[in-house]
DNA sequence: TCCTTCAAGCTTTTT
DNA sequence: GCTTGAAGGA
C-alpha cells in the first residue's frame, strides 16, 4: 500500500482498493468520484498491471487530460500516455481506424461534425424535393441520430413499420428514405457522424466476433466516468467488452444526467446489477467540495424530483454563506452586476479570476456578459458556444485539408470548390453533385474521370474545374511526403486565402487572419510535439486528432486567470469558488422546451443541481425582469426553480424577501408565442415588417449601466434627424426614452445603405455623429 | 456568375 | 441581433 491511500477516506479507498469484478461507484456531487477513478487507475498501474489493458472512458477530453496528469504525477512517471483513455468517441474512433476495413471504410474516413451532417442532410432534402419547414435538417438529424444511439440502422428503420407509422403521423413519411440516402451518401464519402463512431463499434463488435474478442483480451479493466450520461450504444459497447474479464467499473450520479436529450440513459446504472449480478456497491456522500449551506441547498433542490435515488450527500466544511439571489431590471444590468461583483470579490477576496465562473441555460446569454467583462476590464473565456474549430475561416481550411486526406469527402469539395472564387458556380457544383450521386461515386470522382465531364460541361467550366482537381491532386503528392505544417502552409498561401484575409480592411477579415494564423500555429505545435515523441506528423494523424476537439481542448496559458463564461452543461464535472447562475427565470430555465413532460422537467432540475454544485464558497442566482429576445425586450418571470430552494439556504433580494409569482408546475405552461408587434407601431393598413418591430422596441427599460446618455438625459427625436440602429457593431447604445407618437425620423439603417422615414413611439436608438 | 439587398427565422443543452 | 439564403441586377 502506497501513499495513494493517504488522500482517500474510507469510502473512496475502498472503491480504490477493490479493482478486480464489477463495481458501481454512486457518488453525490463533489464526493470525488474523479478522484476514485484516477487513484484507482493509480493503484492499478502501480500493481503492475500494463497500461495499455486499461480503458478509461471520460466524458470530456479534458477530463481524460486532467486525470492522466494526475495519475502521472502521483506515480512519477510518464506512464498515462499508453492508456487508452478518452472519451467514447475519441478511444473507438482510434479502433474503427483500424478495423475500417471490414467495414468498408478507408482507415482515414472523415468525422463529420454537426455542420457538415446538417449540410448533407439539406441537399438530400432537396434532391427528394421535401420542404426544408417539414423536414429541418436540424430535426431530421435529431432523430437520426436518437435512432442511432439506439442502435436502430437506417435498414431496420426502413424496414420496421413502427417507426415508419411514427413519421407518418407526425407527417415526415419519408424520414426513412431520408436516413437511408444519408447513411449512404456517408459511406460514400467515406465519413462517419458522432454516432457512427459508436454505432459502427457496435456493429464491428457484433459481427466480427474475432475483432470483439482481441479487445475483449487486450482490454482487462475497462473503466468509465459519468455513467448516467452514457446512451444505450455506449452502453452495449462497454457490456460486449467487458464480457470476458467483467471488471467493469462505473463511476456516476443519477441525479447529475443531464443529457437524456442526446440519448442518455439513467437506466445504466440502475441496470448495473442485472448485468453483473455480483458486483459491488460503493457510495460516496461526503461532498468535500462545498461549503455545507450549498450542499444543504442543492439537496433541498433535488428533492422535489420523484425519480432519485435517495442519497444522503453532506458536508463537514464550515457553514458558509447562504446562496443569494439577486434581481436584475434589465438583461444587461444583470452583466453589469455580475461584472461589477465579480471585480468586487476579487478585491476584496484576494482572489484571481479563476475563482469564478458564470453559468447559464443557453449559449445566446453569453454575449452580455462578455460585453459586461469587457467594460469592466475583467479577463474572461467563454467556452461553447462557436468553438474555434466550427468558426468558418477554420472550417475552409480544414476542409482544404480533408479532401487531401479524403478526397471522397463530399462536404469538403462543396464548402471549398470556389472558395476562394474560381468562377465555379451553383449551377456548376450542382450538376457536379448531381451526376456524382446517380453515378454512385464522389464529387471528386467525378472530376477524375474526363470523360464525364466533357459530357456535362462546356469547355470553360471545364477548365476551371480540371485546373481545381488538378490542383487538389497536386497538394495531394505533397501530402504524401511532407508533414501537415508543411501542407497547410502552402495550402493558405497557394490559394491566396492567407493574403486576402493579410489585407483585408474590416476588423471581421483581420481577427479571421488571426485566427488561421492560430490554426497554423496549432499545427505546427502538432507537428512539433509529434516528431518529438516519433510519431508520425502528417495529415492524417493532425486531422484525426482534431476532429474530436472542443473549446476545452485547446486551453492555453493565458486564459488560466480568467473568468469562465459557459452553459450549465458544460460546466459538469467543474469547480468554482463562487458561481453566478444567471437567466434563472421562466421561460429561459426551465427550458420552454422542456415543460411538456414531468421527465423532462426534472431533467432541468439536475441541471439546477449540478450547477449550484459546481460552486466551492458562494453560490449567486441573477435573475432579470426584462430580457431581450430577438431584439426586442420581452418580460420575465423569476423562475419556479427558486421556490425550489429550502428558504434556510437563500438570501432573497432586498426588500423582496418572497418572490411573487411563480409558474405552477402544473398544469404546464405550454410555450407561449407573445405577439410581437401589438400596439407600437401602428400606421393604419400597413403591415408590419420585421424591421418595423426591431426599430420600435416595446417596453424599453433605460439602465443606468449604459455609458454616453444619463436616463434623465432624454434625446428628443426630431423629424429628420439622423440616427442608427444599434443592430451593427458593438458600440455605445443610447436609450430613447418617452412616447413620441407620430413623430416621424430619418433612420439610417447600414444595412440597406440608405434612409428611411419611421414613425416612432418608442425607440432603442443610436446617434450618428 | 457574382454581388448586393432584404427579410425570414431563429435559441435548449453536446461528443 | 445575427445568420442564412433567395431574388434580382450587373
Amino acid at each position: 500500500m502506497s501513499k495513494i491511500f493517504n488522500e482517500l477516506n474510507d469510502a473512496q479507498a475502498e472503491a480504490v482498493k477493490n479493482f478486480s469484478g464489477p463495481s458501481l461507484v454512486i457518488a453525490g456531487a463533489g464526493a470525488g468520484k474523479t478522484r476514485v477513478l484516477t487513484y484507482r487507475i493509480a493503484h492499478l498501474l502501480e500493481k503492475g498491471v500494463d497500461p495499455s489493458s486499461i480503458l478509461a472512458l471520460t466524458f470530456t477530453n479534458k477530463a481524460a487530460r486532467e486525470m492522466k496528469e494526475r495519475i502521472d504525477l502521483l506515480l512519477g512517471e510518464d506512464i498515462t500516455r499508453y492508456l487508452w483513455m478518452g472519451t467514447f468517441h475519441s478511444m473507438f474512433a482510434r479502433i474503427l481506424r483500424k478495423e475500417s476495413e471490414k467495414l468498408g471504410y478507408p482507415s482515414s474516413f472523415t468525422i463529420y461534425d454537426t455542420d457538415d451532417s446538417r449540410s448533407l442532410l439539406r441537399s438530400i432534402i432537396r434532391e427528394l424535393q421535401l420542404d426544408d419547414k417539414i423536414y429541418k435538417p436540424g430535426e431530421v438529424l435529431g432523430r437520426i441520430s436518437s435512432a442511432k444511439n439506439n442502435l436502430i440502422t437506417h435498414q431496420i428503420y426502413y424496414n420496421t413499420a413502427k417507426y415508419r407509422e411514427r413519421d407518418k403521423i407526425t407527417r415526415r413519411p419519408m424520414m426513412a428514405d431520408i436516413f437511408k440516402l444519408y447513411a449512404s451518401r456517408c459511406k460514400k464519402a467515406g465519413a462517419m457522424d458522432f454516432d457512427d463512431l459508436l454505432l459502427y463499434t457496435n456493429i464491428l463488435f457484433r459481427d466480427f466476433s474475432d475483432i470483439l474478442r482481441k479487445y475483449q483480451e487486450k482490454f482487462h479493466f475497462i473503466l468509465v466516468d459519468e455513467y448516467q450520461d452514457t446512451n444505450y450504444s455506449q452502453y452495449l459497447i462497454v457490456n460486449r467488452l467487458g464480457e470476458l474479464h467483467k471488471n467493469v467499473c462505473v463511476v456516476g450520479d443519477d441525479a447529475q444526467s443531464i443529457y437524456s436529450f442526446r440519448g442518455a440513459k439513467i437506466e445504466n446504472i440502475l441496470n448495473f446489477k442485472n448485468d453483473y449480478p455480483d458486483y459491488k456497491l460503493f457510495k460516496l456522500e461526503q461532498n468535500y467540495r462545498s461549503t455545507q449551506n450549498i450542499v444543504n441547498a442543492a439537496n433541498s433542490i433535488i428533492h422535489k424530483n420523484q425519480g432519485q435515488i435517495h442519497k444522503t450527500v453532506y458536508s463537514k466544511k464550515e457553514e458558509g454563506e447562504r446562496i443569494k439571489v439577486i434581481k436584475a431590471l434589465t438583461d444587461i444590468e444583470e452583466g453589469f452586476i455580475v461584472s461589477n461583483s465579480i471585480f468586487d470579490t476579487a478585491l476584496t477576496d484576494r482572489v484571481s479570476y479563476n475563482d469564478f465562473a458564470i453559468l447559464y441555460r443557453t449559449n445566446a446569454q453569453s454575449r452580455i456578459f462578455e460585453e459586461a467583462m469587457r467594460k469592466r476590464n475583467i479577463p474572461y473565456k467563454v467556452y461553447g458556444s462557436i468553438s474555434f474549430y466550427q468558426r468558418k475561416e477554420i472550417k475552409d481550411m480544414i476542409a482544404y485539408l480533408r479532401i487531401l486526406v479524403n478526397p471522397n469527402d463530399d462536404e469538403a469539395v462543396k464548402r471549398i470548390i470556389n472558395y476562394p472564387a474560381r468562377g465555379i458556380g451553383k449551377t456548376t457544383v450542382g450538376k457536379l453533385e448531381e451526376f456524382a450521386n446517380k453515378k454512385e461515386i464522389s464529387m471528386f470522382h467525378v472530376l477524375e474521370n474526363t470523360e464525364n465531364l466533357t459530357m456535362l460541361f462546356h469547355r470553360g467550366t471545364l477548365s476551371k474545374l480540371l485546373s481545381f482537381a488538378g490542383f487538389v491532386k497536386a497538394n495531394q503528392q505533397k501530402a504524401q511526403t511532407n508533414d501537415a505544417y508543411e501542407v497547410a502552409l502552402h495550402l493558405a498561401t497557394s490559394t491566396g486565402i492567407l493574403k486576402e484575409l493579410y489585407n483585408g480592411n474590416t476588423p471581421e477579415e483581420r481577427s479571421k487572419y488571426e485566427n488561421l494564423e492560430e490554426l497554423l500555429n496549432g499545427i505546427r505545435d502538432f507537428v512539433d510535439g509529434s516528431k518529438e515523441e516519433g510519431l508520425s506528423a502528417n495529415l492524417d494523424r493532425y486531422l484525426e486528432d482534431i476532429a474530436l476537439l472542443t473549446d476545452f481542448d485547446n486551453e492555453k496559458n493565458e486564459d488560466r486567470n480568467r473568468v469562465s463564461i459557459m452553459t450549465m452543461h458544460s460546466a459538469k464535472g467543474l469547480e468554482f469558488n463562487y458561481v453566478y447562475i444567471a437567466g434563472v427565470e421562466e421561460k429561459l430555465f426551465p427550458s420552454p422546451m422542456s415543460l411538456d413532460t414531468l421527465r423532462n422537467l426534472e431533467e432541468e432540475r439536475r441541471l439546477f443541481y449540478v450547477a449550484v454544485t459546481r460552486a466551492k464558497k458562494r453560490v449567486i442566482i441573477s435573475y432579470a425582469r426584462s430580457r431581450y429576445k430577438w431584439g426586442v425586450p420581452n418580460d420575465c418571470q423569476p423562475s419556479r426553480f427558486l421556490k425550489d430552494i429550502d428558504e434556510h439556504y437563500v438570501e432573497w433580494p432586498e426588500k423582496e424577501k418572497k418572490i411573487p409569482d411563480f409558474a405552477e408546475d402544473y398544469p404546464w405552461i405550454r410555450k407561449a408565442r407573445s405577439s410581437q408587434v401589438d400596439n407600437t407601431f401602428s400606421t393604419p393598413g400597413k403591415k408590419l415588417t420585421r424591421l418595423d418591430r426591431n426599430i420600435v422596441a416595446k417596453n424599453s427599460v433605460c439602465p443606468k449601466t449604459n455609458a454616453g446618455f444619463e436616463p434623465s438625459d432624454p434625446v428628443k427625436i426630431q423629424p429628420g434627424m439622423l440616427v442608427e440602429h444599434q443592430r451593427f457593431g458593438r458600440g455605445k447604445v443610447v436609450y430613447i426614452e418617452g412616447n413620441m407618437p407620430n413623430k416621424k425620423a430619418t433612420v439610417f439603417f447600414q444595412q440597406m445603405k440608405q434612409e428611411k422615414q419611421l414613425l416612432l413611439k418608442f425607440a432603442k436608438l443610436r446617434i450618428v455623429e
